[in-house]
DNA sequence: ATCGGAACAG
DNA sequence: CTGTTCCGAT
């Protein structure tokens, strides 16, 4: 028999179809790997996404230090990644030894002592997917809160995180899926070597050429590096840039409507700003050879975050090994048809109602208020 | 509960 | 490579 897992959180009501790229996974991250047996999503995504929707916050949800989340329903949250994997005997056993692998890549780690419970590197993760978080980090090494009323000294506040990862907050930018035929794959580890594996921390960020110096790239000083795109010329040189195209950015970051108020059980009115007081000349300040006036991934931060991140390790346990090379791979369901439905821009409603295994919740109640933002028509 | 080795799948 | 499946050890 044939697990439908067609469906899945992913495709749930509560996400609309044009999901807003930009802060959150960007339906591009999401593309499918266009070579046979293209891979699947990843489990510190899944756990992401589950994290980021409240009709989950049963099973899963954040709760103490920031990135640090619990599993309290162990079995569902078993049982929701292997409807989605297609592995019917999936269970925490199981997933908890994927898990474990984490913490060698450095995407997870344990919460010793607490049961369940685990801790994003988000310095890690976050900040390759999320410009504008790492814009805050990046303009708090600066020693500005690009927060006014959050946490000053916590990028990675759970308000932040909150705000970020939740799609319920996610604010419309441009759209214009940018199904480009050549945006394939991004991996991290080619826009940001030292992040990758391989050459993972034996090759120190530091050592790292400016951005500006001898670039191998033209000055695309509006943001979108072409270069960036698809067939990304690693041949010589690897060079970070910015890490999304335009229509990731926000125009203004101040037009962002207030996030909407989220984790339950915390005062976080002072967070609404989150995204709106990021001073735009920040945008500017901390990239203004590549990305101008729309903000974008500063790599001096990111090589602090990554230090500060390597610092952090506990128990010194340098692995030469390969340290995450946090790919963004294609989400779609695990069956081979995944043409049905790539969870991007095409994707119709999730159909729902039907082959379910019976075993979804779907929940439905989401009542996102994401209106489509055709193109400003500039 | 948690960890991590080992074999194996796709 | 990313898990999945087992499993013995702690």
């Amino acid at each position: 028999m044939d697990c439908s897992c067609v469906s899945d959180i992913l495709l749930t009501p509560s996400v609309p179809a044009l999901w807003t790229p930009g802060f959150a996974f960007p339906d591009w991250a999401y593309k499918p790997e266009s070579s046979p047996g293209s891979r699947q999503i990843q489990l510190w995504h899944f756990i992401l996404e589950l994290l980021q929707k409240e009709e989950y916050h049963d099973f899963i949800a954040w709760q103490g230090d920031y990135g640090e989340f619990v599993i309290k329903d162990p079995d569902e949250v078993a049982r929701l990644w292997g409807i989605r994997k297609c592995k019917p005997h999936m269970n925490y056993d199981k997933l908890s030894r994927a898990l474990r692998y984490y913490y060698n890549k450095r995407i997870l780690h344990k919460t010793k002592g607490k049961r369940f419970t685990y801790k994003f590197n988000f310095s890690k993760v976050v900040l390759v997917n999320y410009p504008l978080l790492d814009m805050a980090n990046s303009s708090l090494l600066l020693g500005q809160n690009p927060f006014p009323g959050a946490h000053p000294h916590d990028p990675f506040s759970p308000e932040a995180l909150q705000s970020l990862f939740s799609s319920t907050s996610r604010a419309p930018l441009l759209d214009r899926p940018i199904t480009a035929p050549d945006t394939e794959k991004l991996r991290l580890e080619t826009t940001f070597p030292f992040l990758g594996s391989g050459s993972a921390y034996t090759k120190p960020p530091a050592l790292l050429p400016p951005y500006n110096r001898n670039s191998p790239f033209p000055d695309y000083s509006w943001g979108f590096n072409p270069y960036l795109s698809s067939s990304f010329p690693l041949s010589g040189s690897k060079l970070p840039t910015s890490l999304y195209p335009p229509q990731f950015y926000p125009t203004s970051l101040s037009q962002l409507p207030p996030p909407l108020s989220l984790l339950p059980g915390e005062p976080m009115d002072r967070s609404n700003s989150l995204l709106q007081g990021i001073p735009q000349r920040l945008c500017t300040s901390l990239n203004p050879h590549i990305v101008p006036p729309r903000g974008g991934a500063d790599l001096s931060s990111i090589v602090a975050s990554a230090r500060r991140e390597r610092a952090e390790q506990p128990e010194g346990k340098q692995e030469p090994e390969s340290d995450s090379d946090l790919e963004i791979t294609d989400v779609s369901d695990c069956s081979s048809e995944a043409e049905g439905c790539v969870y991007s821009p095409p994707c119709p409603v999730p159909p729902m109602g039907t082959g379910q295994t019976g075993e979804e919740r779907p929940k439905a109640d989401a009542k996102l208020s994401l209106e489509k933002v055709t193109a400003p028509t500039s």
